[in-house]
DNA sequence: AATGTTTATCGTAATATTGCAATATTAAAA
DNA sequence: TTTTAATATTGCAATATTACGATAAACATT
């Protein structure tokens, strides 16, 4: 196969690896990063900072956006990139919740 | 292509996006959230407790193992599974420090 | 309107991931 | 030692991801 069996897990699961994925690519890494740094809503120069093509960067921001993380802005014939705050708190608050769900009484291992 | 061209990031980048790997799949947070829930290290039920074939379970397993994130040890003919503490707390930490990185100044978008 | 710039989409190739049946391995139990 | 139970590995099929050249679309500028 190689299609995951999303309907068999809980909503929470699905949606935290869903996150997950969004992160799961050093070059998405980058982006966020990047857009983390500029504090400013940054367009196309995003290509010149990566060591990827343009369509491929293209592709890398569209599972960044489908995955709500960043939004674009038509600005002139560029676009506006930006990280949606919004999202990122609650994606944080969600993976801080899941780091934090360990137990520290050790019982084995 | 398809491989991702993980020479061209920073070191932390690929770890960043490693770590995210391993949570990006339903099954595999599901693995994790029980190891978190059931407090004690539980072997071969996890089989049980997923929708999975076992072969599927025990090559999620293996790799949230080569990600450090659990660990095995041999308890009789069964084998014991839990979090490792510290991976646990170094990506809880890697993960705050990024999802704090955001800038509240908004300038646009 | 014609041209240039910026970004998206299409098509396609290479590789990775997911899933499971069959089988191997390991160690306890009989 | 044979059997049984638990887990890992192998082999393979289906699907997903990554990457990029070619091209399209959108808009500004000339």
């Amino acid at each position: 196969m190689g299609a995951t069996k999303s309907d068999h897990f809980t909503q929470k699961q699905n949606d935290i690896a869903t996150i997950a994925k969004a992160f799961a690519h050093p070059a998405r890494v980058a982006i966020l990063e990047y857009l983390l740094k500029v504090d400013a809503c940054i367009c196309g120069d995003i290509v010149n900072e990566l060591p990827l093509a343009q369509p491929t960067v293209s592709q890398h921001l569209k599972e960044l956006k489908n995955a709500g993380i960043i939004s674009g802005n038509i600005e002139g014939n560029a676009i506006c990139y930006c990280i949606d705050e919004k999202v990122w708190e609650k994606n944080r608050k969600i993976f801080e919740t899941l780091f934090e769900r360990i137990n520290k009484k050790k019982t084995c291992c």
